[in-house]
DNA sequence: CAAAAACTAGACCAATTGGTCAGGTTTTTG
DNA sequence: CAAAAACCTGACCAATTGGTCTAGTTTTTG
């Protein structure tokens, strides 16, 4: 049977499924939902049309597949930091680890500002719930900081927006990025970036950058 | 006569022109360029699909044209800085403009950032030559700014990546605010996040904030 | 005021494209 | 090993949509 709930074995499906997912992560990153071809996933993915449509009910249903698991990848080591944390430590990680999802997989990063500047047509309101309890739960993190005395004053919000920004920015933006740069950023300018991030955040918010992101 | 050089008069033309601009923007950022239906645009601008055509060869040339005119807005206070000005001020008052375009034209940075996202494939090459030289010669006052000791060390790509970033994400992703927020922001809460903004990139390098900015 | 230019607009069309269908083949399973 | 389930695929279709054509109306201009 085939509900696409999660397992991964290695049937001939499931592969197929991958291949299909990668190549549609590929196309909708580049042409928008709208733009992008059935038959061009198909293509990129080295199978015909009608295998696509059977494997996905339609391009709708592959589309919102694909964002199911993008949204997967905003998990991260800042959704358990409690009050008794260290503020500079947590951020920095956190920075950190959105900047290699910005490195690793930039097209994912670009389908999900696509859906939002489009006015995030598609987020279920499950996923919006689901959003906005973890981001009260976060401010309320970072409130505890600020009233202990380990995080100077700043608005919780923006802080977090300027996090999101400035990391996204090097996967949503890497077009405009290579043409300034003269080159695509590779791992070691990434792991620059990086460091200027974490320390303008940082910096910015009157913590101490931790040795080991320096 | 109607080639579509720069004019200003009341003329009809001129007018329903302007009223398609206008529609065209806010289609053109709520479904992308391949989403956007010229009868939508016709609706919104009240005329008949024909006159669109009429007016703008193709859904091209209007497209092309509203990017052109968006690409203007990119102009800005900090295109004059020189190295004897204060990086302090300058940054203030650069960051400060870009905020207010997020606020005032958030529909005008979506249309670039889903350019940008799709790999930029509108933008003519003229236009990339005009924004690298522009990037040289402020990344080449930044440099100029740290050697004379005005500015700490600081890799002046990351920098203004991080201004643009913070600030025009205000814009795209407002959507994803106003979940989070639980209401889109007013100009009240705008002044604010331009504060904090400022605050964190100028504190974040070593700079002090102008009273003005505070 | 007449002719040219600018503008309005309904009818229509060709091309694209998401999706269906029917008839296969291969793989799994009892 | 047979039957059922899963998988493959070419032919085809209906709907959408950017754009054209023709024919008229209004405005400008010499």
């Amino acid at each position: 049977m085939s509900d696409s709930l999660s397992k991964k074995d290695d049937s001939i499906g499931a592969i197929n499924r991958a291949k299909i997912l990668v190549a549609a992560e590929k196309e909708f990153a580049i042409h928008g939902f709208k733009g992008t071809r059935v038959q061009r996933i198909a293509d990129r993915a080295e199978l015909p049309k009608t295998n696509i449509l059977y494997y996905f009910k339609s391009k709708d249903g592959l589309y919102l597949a694909l964002l199911q698991e993008i949204l997967s990848l905003w998990n991260s080591s800042f959704d358990n930091a409690k009050a008794q944390d260290d503020p500079s430590e947590v951020l920095a990680r956190y920075i950190a680890d959105k900047m290699e999802i910005s490195r690793c997989r930039p097209d994912a990063s670009k389908i999900f500002a696509l859906e939002i500047i489009n006015g995030a047509p598609n987020l279920s309101s499950f996923f919006k719930d689901q959003h906005s309890t973890w981001m009260n739960s976060r401010v309320a993190v970072l409130r505890q900081w600020i009233e202990l005395g380990k995080l100077p004053d700043i608005d919780p919000y923006y802080l977090l927006f300027n996090i999101w920004a400035g990391s996204q920015h090097y996967a949503d933006f890497s077009a405009q990025i290579t043409e300034l740069k003269g080159h695509a950023m590779d791992q070691t300018e990434f792991a620059n970036a990086t460091k200027s991030l974490i320390k303008l955040v940082l910096q910015g918010c009157g913590l101490i950058v931790p040795p080991l992101y320096k």
